[in-house]
DNA sequence: ATTGTACTAGACGGTATAGTTTGATTTTTC
DNA sequence: GAAAAATCAAACTATACCGTCTAGTACAAT
């Protein structure tokens, strides 16, 4: 069944003020927004925010598990396979590019912050975003001729926790001023830790 | 020089303050905490806050300043020695255990969540908390005779950063529902990595 | 006793915010 | 073209907060 002309120009609200939103949490985080500033960026009036998403909590939440299904979720086109040393690099080498873009940098930093008076976006995000990479990463360790794992889901835990603490650390803590590491550096030991050379 | 009775009584209040400022920034943060609530928590009067600290992000950054270096302070009373599946084993628990506590936890909370607005926090951390860990790790590393890395300073990395991102994600973004992981198999998994096992 | 210091309790100005209401205007449906 | 739905702009309510100010208290130093 198609959509009517009216729910269509609803749904075109409600992704204006979505972007909107999106962009003003992600640089003021929720109790640095205001409505009113959520409104002017979506260019809509207060109230039709309102309409849509009944309150700021409501707004927020819709935002989230939106972001999270769709604009950063990490997505792998294709399935890992070939030598460790050039999957595994390559996976990691995407990661690091991935997260460390400035956007995506605030939503983790946003997701973190807001955890705490939101609990349900830490489990959107981790199942969105952390457990299909573990997931993927666990299958092909499992299943790589050349590497010799007994616990492979455990790796990739320690695989994803690597890469990810290091953008957290250098980039949001400000690390590279007081225990910088070069990304590339860091990725080479932990592949060739994995590989047992 | 002894301190006059009213330096001795002004130091008491500032303590006085800066117990109740922390208990309220851990449990709202920067922006959740008004300087009303402040004061009631610390027993003091609104304006005694004032005097001695100025402004809420003097208190802030004082109040980081101090627990930063002293209550927060990872402290290691005796270096590493010994086989590197002992020593090391020794290490992770202890450090899952401490950060894991509800209150290191809440503060790993409030200096992630407000070094976007006031940066010099996440150096604060970081020299203070996880560079010692890393120097000394390495150091150990370095110098294990059973062991044979030749980057010492990126393992020390690895293995700090696993633990941290899997304290993060397990307990403050509820990873325990949706990629639980025991902390002592990913640490066995961790150690056997290192040891090349 | 007087002076200086730190403090208390509460009011206040100015600003900001979440959410509501109103009344006019535009857009969609029929 | 008329009715209905959605939107707009703006004022409004009610609340909260930061930082200041005032009037008065407790106490040591002199």
């Amino acid at each position: 069944m198609p959509l009517t002309y009216h729910q269509k120009k609803a749904e075109e609200k409600a992704e204006q003020i979505l972007q909107g939103a999106l962009s003003e949490f992600l640089k003021y985080g929720y109790l640095g927004t205001s409505m009113d500033r959520i409104a002017q960026a979506g260019g809509v009036s207060k109230q039709t925010v309102y309409s849509h998403f009944g309150d700021k909590e409501g707004l927020f939440k819709a935002l989230i598990r939106q972001v999270t299904t769709h604009k950063f979720k990490l997505v792998w086109s294709k399935p890992l396979d070939g030598k460790p040393e050039i999957a595994l690099k390559e996976l990691a080498i995407r990661m690091v590019k991935e997260i460390r873009d400035p956007q995506y940098l605030a939503f983790l930093h946003v997701v973190i912050t807001e955890v705490k008076n939101h609990p349900e976006i830490g489990e959107l995000f981790l199942t969105n975003v952390a457990k299909p990479a573990i997931t993927m990463l666990s299958k092909y360790l499992e299943d790589c001729p050349d590497l010799n794992i007994s616990d492979s889901k455990a790796i990739a835990h320690i695989f994803v926790n690597t890469i990810i603490n290091h953008i957290l650390t250098q980039e949001i803590l400000h690390g590279k001023k007081v225990i910088p590491i070069d990304s590339e550096r860091l990725i080479d030991n932990l592949i060739k830790l994995i590989q047992n050379k």
